[in-house]
DNA sequence: CAGCGGATATATCAAGGCGATAGGTTCGGG
DNA sequence: CCCGAACCTATCGCCTTGATATATCCGCTG
């Protein structure tokens, strides 16, 4: 039930474990984080921040950085209860953790994730992308694809979903590989860097 | 203005066109036509049409097959209002054609748009996307990259793009090697598998 | 035949996201 | 000195989503 809506409380922690940070700053980190497409807007952030103050996971602190007169900013800081409601969070490997708006978010916080938790998340994505596949291909055969374009956008589609279950195993390939010795030559290379 | 969020709207009315239906098989359709991922709820279908009842765009029919089912259904119906703006926006190429929510909506229906609109369509997507691209790789190299998921994470999103961009590039070919000819073609190859 | 489960079908609600917008500050360049 | 761009907080209305309620139809099995 915790687990439902609260992605995007749990980036701006995950962000904040880091260093304190104003909404407009914790705006763009997130955009750059999670963002390829739409942005995360305001009307998004400042309820979300709100709740939060409401929470308890984060306090407010008015910024007076010295030397230059800084103007205005209300600078955020987790709080003991949102690290722990953090914690608690990463460390769940539940069904949320796979679905498509929580798993990047999810996947980017993997350096503060358990290998057996980032293994777990890893795997029942790709299974969960497995199964979607498997019903557009079912699908596509017994539908009526008259139309050329139709057909294109959805072959397209397949194909594009193929591409990340391949991406996915290549990263369960390296977890595994990585717990034991090296991995042999893939793209994400762990001995590196 | 008529085009900000009239895409659901849209696909209904490019639906209807090829025959009337009622909401459920309205969904599935929908669904099967526009949605990878997240599936369209009732929650936006249902407001959608009373919208489109209350500008005239469609009409309910109830349905009485005798013999056939005595279940209540209410079938959807196009009127000459529908099809008129249909037309208005399918000609339409501006910005909001090539948008994420848009684009697919609109090559669904490519069948059915001008040769010339499907071109400026594909273009400014892929323009857009090329844009994305440029911030994209800009600001990971400038970035702060200490977290290797992150930076995979990026990678892999730079690198879906990219596809997505060669496939639009493929799309772009294919429609003008094939604009020389006749203006009314039935069917065309593009697949070369 | 009864009754059970699953698909069909319409509809609404609370919670929350998004784009637009508004208001205000700071700073560099012309 | 003014302008515009970037910075910064905040809210509003419209819409979507996911959950839920309600009810009917159909095929299967006991």
């Amino acid at each position: 039930m915790a687990s439902k809506g609260a992605t995007l409380e749990l980036a701006v922690l995950g962000l904040l474990q880091e260093t304190p940070l104003h909404g407009y700053e914790l705006r763009k980190r997130l955009n750059l984080l999670l963002g390829w497409g739409r942005l995360l807007s305001y009307g998004s952030l400042y309820p979300a921040l709100k709740r939060m103050l409401r929470a308890g996971w984060i306090t407010e602190v008015a910024s007076v950085s010295p030397g230059v007169s800084r103007r205005q900013r209300i600078v955020y800081q987790i709080t003991p209860e949102g690290v722990k409601f953090f914690g608690d969070q990463i460390t769940d490997s539940g069904p949320a953790a796979w679905e498509d708006e929580n798993f990047n978010m999810r996947f980017a916080f993997f350096s503060r994730t358990n290998a057996d938790v980032r293994l777990r998340i890893l795997e029942g994505r790709r299974q969960r992308l497995q199964e979607r596949l498997d019903r557009a291909r079912t699908t596509q055969r017994g539908g009526r694809n008259g139309d050329r374009y139709v057909t294109e956008l959805q072959r397209h589609s397949i194909e594009s979903v193929e591409r990340e279950v391949r991406w996915l195993t290549d990263l369960i390939d390296a977890e595994r590989g990585s717990q034991v010795r090296e991995p042999h030559r893939h793209q994400l290379r762990t001995s590196q860097e």
